[in-house]
DNA sequence: TCATAACCTGAATACTCGTTCATATTGTAG
DNA sequence: CTACAATATGAACGAGTATTCAGGTTATGA
């Protein structure tokens, strides 16, 4: 899946690879995996069409490591500053926040996740299964220290996903009215659900 | 951007005409709209290339044709179990209900609805900007009616609307755990987000 | 019955795209 | 300085693609 990218070991190489995958990510993002074709990239790039098979054997591996490198970094931007919070609220709100301001600083990020759904059905599932069980561990945590009510914690990961997801998608698209200071947004999300979850 | 279409006037050309839709509708499940071709359309229905054209002038139309249908099935559907309701808490329920029943009997529009994100960001965003507004002419009544706190409508409306798209995602995709009765699934969601919202 | 509008056809056209490859240029270890 | 591995090139290839068109078939109203 992703061994067969060649990492280069030269600096002429290293700045080549990043070129590519810099380039990528925002056309990825402007044109969307099935509107972007190698020569926009290479071009773009301002590399041989050829060079980009050095590091690449197709395109699909291509956006596969880009997925990648967003996951990790997604979630370790999360844990981290999660960690840092005392309660469950508090991480939760958290939580939440980070993960808007990281769309928000990343509008990238969001539309590359999204469109694994139409590029490869299995990268998307393994990607959000992935993403609830990790919630559920905290939860779970919370349930034991007894922050919170006994709920089904599988159910309660997925309604928070949604939530995010959709105040992201509401704030990256502009939808609606505008948001601009993210922290009292999310307060205010937080607020409505919280008395319903919340002990 | 649908007036483009032509619409048969005979029973032949009709029957032509849904063949074409539906076969669509089913590959744009299965393939996705880049993974469709026009020959693939045509071949499956078992009609001759130059037919397809005789209907619509390309296959961004038919998509936006499908989207449109889709839309106001799944709003009409919505409305009319939502109207059979009373109270504020039991629309939401059953507003729910309905929306991830319709997405397990119509797996298909799911899919192409959120696909319209990587086709055309304007027809994504016309959508749930729509829905959204819809949603929250229902919240404010309900406000009135002093069947609900005084919330921000607005997100409370996307907050609903990422709680049933995740929810919805989660029981077409089959993640985590199965959930065979909706309505059960859906009393739990409700359970766990209703004294946040609810008066 | 027959004119005519609606409907249908599929080979041909004019692309575009991902990928390959023979050849050329680096950078650097020894 | 030199050899050689790493890096780079872009024209050429082949496999598709959306769309057109010149010509054929059907159905129906008069």
């Amino acid at each position: 899946m992703l061994d067969e990218v060649k990492i280069p070991t030269t600096r002429n190489g290293k700045a080549t690879f990043k070129m590519i995958v810099d380039t990528t990510i925002d056309l990825f993002y402007k044109q969307g995996y099935h509107g972007t074709t190698i020569a926009n990239i290479t071009n773009e790039a301002g590399i041989g069409a050829g060079t980009f098979y050095l590091y690449f054997p197709n395109k699909i591996s291509l956006y596969k490591y880009i997925l990648n490198q967003f996951q990790h970094d997604i979630r370790r931007t999360i844990s981290e500053k999660v960690s840092s919070v005392k309660g469950r609220f508090e991480k939760e709100k958290e939580g939440i926040k980070t993960f808007i301001n990281y769309a928000i600083e990343n509008p990238h990020s969001y539309n590359i996740i999204w469109e694994s759904l139409y590029i490869d059905k299995k990268l998307f599932i393994e990607y959000y299964d992935n993403f609830a069980k990790r919630y559920e561990r905290g939860l779970k945590q919370s349930i034991k220290d007894g922050e919170m009510y006994d709920v089904n914690t599988e159910l309660v990961s997925y309604i928070l996903m949604g939530v995010s997801n959709f105040i992201g998608l509401k704030v990256l698209l502009d939808l609606g009215s505008n948001h601009k200071d993210v922290d009292k947004l999310v307060d205010e999300v937080m607020n409505i659900i919280k008395t319903g979850i919340f002990t």
